[in-house]
DNA sequence: GAGTGGTCTAGACCACTCT
DNA sequence: GAGTGGTCTAGACCACTCA
């Protein structure tokens, strides 16, 4: 095989491993071997490898070798954009709108989830996404005015606080879960569903170093559905 | 500065970005002139800023240069692991029971779905996986017998069929995706739950080239929670 | 056309870990 | 101790795309 680029090497050997080539378990050769046969330079190889086993295809050790994972971890990788941008992204046109935003002492339970102190002020959101005039999405957020103060100065009325803070408050960390829940009254009013509906919902909480920045939980109405490739 | 690793470059990147000293939108210096800044190789500066960019924290092109992403996108890496291997690392004790393993015709609706010739026989398989005795999924699969007959001559009674097919039959491409719905009668028996409870669920479906393998659904029961960090 | 990132090379030394 | 992957260097050429 002539010189070949790292692409070429990692379909080469995503292709040995989905054939059984090199059966899962099995050592593969070494850089310096793989290097021989492909006639390239050994960084080559090893770009290539380290593609691979960042996708979970391959393990690596030093000394021990390289090989074809067992139980090959698959990886979704979801992005999350700006809520304005998925709604323009599928062609909808978006407006939004503030339900409530209030200045509040944090509740014990809060204080414990966002790691808060004793009487820290939080500004309470909750905020209505529309796609095309429907609802498309309910936000129900929190934000530590101890971290991020400034935005008691913006009205959210032509930017929401969402892609705010992406824009103005960078994190170093962040939580995040997904799982389903029942419409409560709140949800099932704002998103206009019955309530017991099953939402899915995304919680997210973000953090600079070791202070919380904001706790959100985002409901999405039956129907919605997150997708990636593999 | 000394020399410096990639590691090195990548952390005092993110924190000029973090701290805004590089504003979103703005153009950074070029890798020549970081690589005189840090007094390493272009190519270490390339690792570190190649490495940045797949976090979606900068945006490259040629000419261009490189920016700092204005709405970074949030990339969410999700592990899916074997259903055996997610229990055990909770410390449950894992089992599962088949509930049905019927070979039939793909209906007209399954067939659009996996892109199947009229006629097309499937396995279909429904499983519970438990974890210490409680119902922890259930698991409802078509099996493309086109593509994996061998999957008939495996009784499922030691391994599921989860576990055999991420081990016995590769994939190139899986389409994926998470959403909520309400349990249906089905669901309810067998997670032992209410009907319309808000059921977590996740859809598979995997190919090998142009050809399907298998199309799942997985069934979480309320309270599940998929989580992850950014 | 020119400047940027994308990639490759050949060689080197290091760090880990297996035996 | 020895073999493997991890990383760095200096230099080179290429590919893209902006002005």
């Amino acid at each position: 095989m002539s010189r070949s680029s790292y692409r070429d090497i990692q379909d080469e050997v995503s292709r040995r491993i989905q054939e059984r080539i090199w059966q899962p378990g099995e050592i593969i050769p070494s850089e310096v071997e793989l290097a021989k046969e492909f006639d390239c330079a050994r960084v080559t190889i090893n770009r290539a490898l380290r593609a691979l086993a960042e996708t979970g295809v391959l393990d690596r050790k030093r000394k021990a070798g390289t090989r074809v994972s067992l139980n090959p971890v698959r990886k979704a990788t979801l992005e999350i954009p700006v809520v304005r941008l998925e709604i323009e992204a599928r062609g909808g046109e978006y407006r939004h709108g503030v339900l409530q935003s209030e200045r509040v002492v944090a509740s014990p339970t809060l204080r414990a989830r966002m790691d808060l102190e004793d009487g820290t002020e939080v500004l309470h959101l909750r905020c209505l996404h529309l796609s095309d005039g429907q609802p498309y999405l309910y936000e129900d957020r929190w934000v530590n005015l101890a971290t991020v103060p400034e935005i008691l100065t913006e009205s959210f009325e032509k930017i929401s606080a969402n892609e705010w803070l992406v824009q103005n408050t960078p994190f170093t960390r962040g939580d995040i879960a997904f799982l389903s829940q029942e419409a409560d009254a709140d949800d099932a009013e704002a998103l206009g569903i019955n309530k017991g509906a099953a939402l899915f919902i995304i919680e997210r909480l973000t953090w600079h170093l070791d202070r919380a920045i904001t706790l959100v939980r985002l409901a999405y109405p039956p129907g919605y559905r997150m997708t990636t490739q593999i």
